[in-house]
DNA sequence: TTAGATCTCCAAAACGTTTTGGGAAGTCAA
DNA sequence: TTGACTTCCCAAAACGTTTTGGAGATCTAA
C-alpha cells in the first residue's frame, strides 16, 4: 500500500535515503536512520517484492519441483522437511515456490521455464538418482542447486544426505550377531540414490561376513511393493530368516504378507525398515526401523542454499547426517 | 535473457508493439504476429516475471500456509494434493508459494507479511478451525481465498471439504445395521472443522437409532492419540463393540491398543477409519476405511482459486465432495 | 473527392525499487 | 585561508513490462 515514495515525502527526504537508511548503509546519520525506521514501522511499510527482484535481478525465491509422476510421493515427513526449509528460508526473505512437475519426460521442460522465466534463484532437487539429468542441467547452467540425497556425481554439487549406506550395514550387522544367516534385502528401484546405497550397505555387510548367498528382489517403495517382495522372497526354496527393506512402507507391506502366512515378525523372522515412519511404532509387532539422527534437516538444507546463494562452493556444502537404529520388536534372533 | 527489448530490436517494431502481438491483442496484423511470434520462440523469449508483476500490479502467485506447529501435518497425501493443486495453477501462470508459520501466534504475523507485501494474489487455507481467524483476517481485507475444509462461516467463503458428516453417519448406521448398539467416536480436537463434522455425522446416527449413550474421547489426531482414547474407551463398564475413528492414523494406533489386549478388530469389536491412507490396506487385518470420492481434490482446489481470481463470487464455489465407504475387514458383525 | 472509420503501429509514461555518481556542507591539517 | 577529507544527502538512471493516448495510412460511404 505505502512505498518509498510517499514515505520520503512524508519525511522530507529523497527516495534515495530512505532506501538507504532501511537497507543499513552507512552514508546516512543515525538519527535520519531511526526517523526513517519508525516512520517505516509507523506506515507499516513493506517494500515491493516485484520492484525489488526486478532492479535486483533476483527472484528472491527457492523452488522445490515435485514429481507427481509415480502416484505417491515419498515418506509423509516429507511435507514437514519442506516447511522446516521454508521456514528458515523466510527469515533470509527467501520464498519458496513448490514447481510440480508432470511427467519424466515434462520434468526438463519444467526446469528450462523455470530458469529461462528468472523465477528462482536457487533450486532444491528431490528423489535424486544417481544419474540425475536435472543436475546435469542444472550445473550446466550454473543455477546454485542443492539435492537431497546423493547422486553419482555428489563432488561436484551441494547435498544433503544420511548415511543409508552405514545404516544398512550396521542392521545387517546386527542381524548376524543375532544368528541370522539368510539375510534377504527388499530393494527400491536401484535408479534412486538412497536405494542404492542402502543395498550397498546390506551388501558390503554379507560380504565381510562371507555369505555364499544374497537373496533380493526389488519392488515399487510402497507398501504394495514391499508385498510383492516378501512373497516372491518367501517361497524360495531356501527361505531368508532375516527380511532388511529398504523403506518402512515396504516393510509394512511385507509385514503383512508374512501375517498371512502365519509367520510372527520378531520371532519367526526378523524385519527392519527405514524412515521411522509415525506409524510404525504402532504395527503389529511394533516395526524395528532407523532413521537420520538430526532432528532439523529440512533447516540444514535451507542453510545449505543460504551459504550457496552466498557463493559458497559446493565442496563445502556436503553433508552425510548419521543414521540411528530405532529397534522395536520385528528383529528377534534367529531360530 | 532476452526481452522485450531486444525482440522488437531485432524485429524493426517498437517494443510496444511485440508487447502486444505476444498478448494476443486486435491491434496488430495477423502476418506481424506471426512474425513476432516465430522470433520470440526462435529467442526463447520468456517475459521477465518480476516485471511484469510489478506492472500489473499482481504478483502472479497463490500462497498456502503450513502450520508446522504440532509437529504432523495432515495425511501423507496433503502433499500430493498440493502437487496436483500446483500443477493446475501452472498452467494458469500462477505459482504456488509455501508459507510456514511458525506457531499459532506467528500466524497472523506471517499473512500480515504475505498480504501487505503483496507477495500473493490468493490464499489456500488449510487445517481450517470452525472459527478461524485466519478466514476473519482475509475477508476483512478482501483477499481472494480458499478453503480447504469449512468453517462456521462458510456460506461467506469459498471451500472444498469432504462430507465427513454423511460419511461418519452412513458409517455408524452401517455398523448399527451389523448389529453393534455401544459405537463409540474416537474424535480429533472439534475446534478442526473436519473433527467436529465428523463428530456430528456419528452423532446424528445414534440420535436417529435411539441410543441412549454415546461413549467418546478426544485426542490428537495422531495414532498416539488414537492408542490412548483406544484404552480410555475399553477400560469403561460398558465397553464399545465398535470404534468409529476420526483418521486412519487414530485407527491405526487404535487397532495396535486393541491387539494388547488381545481382542481382534473385526471379531472382537469393529474399526473404521477415515482417509483411506495407503497403509491402511495393510493393516492386521486391513483397515476398513473411508475416502473422499473424488480423485482430484487438488485439481479442483486450484479450479476454484482461478476462478475466484477470475472475479466469480465466493458463493457460488462452495463445494462438497462425497465420501466412499472403503470396507475392509475390521468392522465385522456385533457379537 | 472527402469525411469519417478502420487498421497498424508506436512514443512515453507508468509500476517501486536499487544503484550510480556526484554535490553541498562541515571538519581537519597545514 | 586553503585544500583535502568526511559526512550526509540526492537526482536520475536503470530493471522489463503493460498501458495510455494517439499518429499515419488505408479503406468506405456518400
Amino acid at each position: 500500500m505505502s512505498n518509498l515514495k510517499l514515505l520520503a515525502q512524508s519525511l522530507g527526504l529523497s527516495i534515495t535515503t530512505v532506501s538507504r537508511a532501511l537497507d543499513g548503509y552507512s552514508d546516512v546519520a543515525p538519527a535520519t536512520r531511526e526517523r526513517v525506521q519508525a516512520a517505516a514501522q509507523a506506515m507499516n511499510y513493506r517494500p515491493n517484492p516485484a520492484a525489488r527482484s526486478l532492479r535486483r535481478r533476483k527472484a528472491e525465491a527457492v523452488a522445490v519441483t515435485l514429481p507427481t509422476e509415480p502416484g505417491r510421493f515419498g515418506p509423509p515427513i516429507f511435507l514437514n522437511m519442506l516447511a522446516a526449509c521454508g521456514q528458515r528460508l523466510a527469515e533470509e526473505g527467501l520464498d519458496l515456490m513448490l514447481l510440480p512437475i508432470a511427467g519424466r519426460t515434462g520434468e526438463m521442460d519444467t526446469y528450462r521455464r523455470l530458469l529461462d522465466g528468472r523465477r528462482a534463484d536457487a533450486v532444491i532437487v528431490v528423489r535424486t538418482r544417481l544419474e540425475d539429468e536435472r543436475v546435469a542441467f542444472l550445473k550446466e547452467r550454473g543455477i546454485p542447486f542443492v539435492t537431497h540425497g546423493r547422486t553419482a556425481r555428489s563432488e561436484e554439487h551441494a547435498f544433503i544426505d544420511g548415511d543409508g549406506e552405514a545404516g544398512f550395514r550396521e542392521a545387517a550387522q546386527m542381524l548376524a550377531s543375532l544368528g541370522h544367516r539368510r539375510i534377504a534385502h527388499i530393494a527400491a528401484p536401484q535408479e534412486l540414490t538412497f536405494a542404492h546405497f542402502r543395498r550397498k550397505g546390506w551388501r558390503a555387510a554379507l560380504n565381510e561376513l562371507g555369505a555364499s548367498e544374497a537373496l533380493e528382489y526389488t519392488a515399487q517403495p510402497t507398501e504394495e511393493g514391499g508385498y510383492e517382495a516378501a512373497q516372491w522372497l518367501l517361497q524360495h526354496s531356501a527361505p531368508p530368516t532375516a527380511l532388511l527393506c529398504a523403506t518402512d512402507s515396504m516393510a509394512i507391506g511385507a509385514l503383512s504378507a508374512l501375517k498371512e502366512r502365519g509367520f510372527i515378525a520378531g520371532r519367526d523372522i526378523a524385519v527392519i525398515g527405514h524412515d521411522n515412519l509415525p506409524s510404525a511404532a504402532f504395527t503389529d509387532p511394533p516395526l524395528s526401523s532407523m532413521e537420520i539422527a538430526a532432528p532439523d534437516v529440512g533447516r540444514q538444507l535451507a542453510e545449505m542454499l543460504i551459504d550457496r546463494l552466498g557463493g559458497r562452493k559446493p565442496s563445502e556444502l556436503q553433508t552425510i547426517l548419521p543414521v540411528r537404529q530405532v529397534p522395536r520388536a520385528t528383529h528377534g534372533p534367529a531360530n
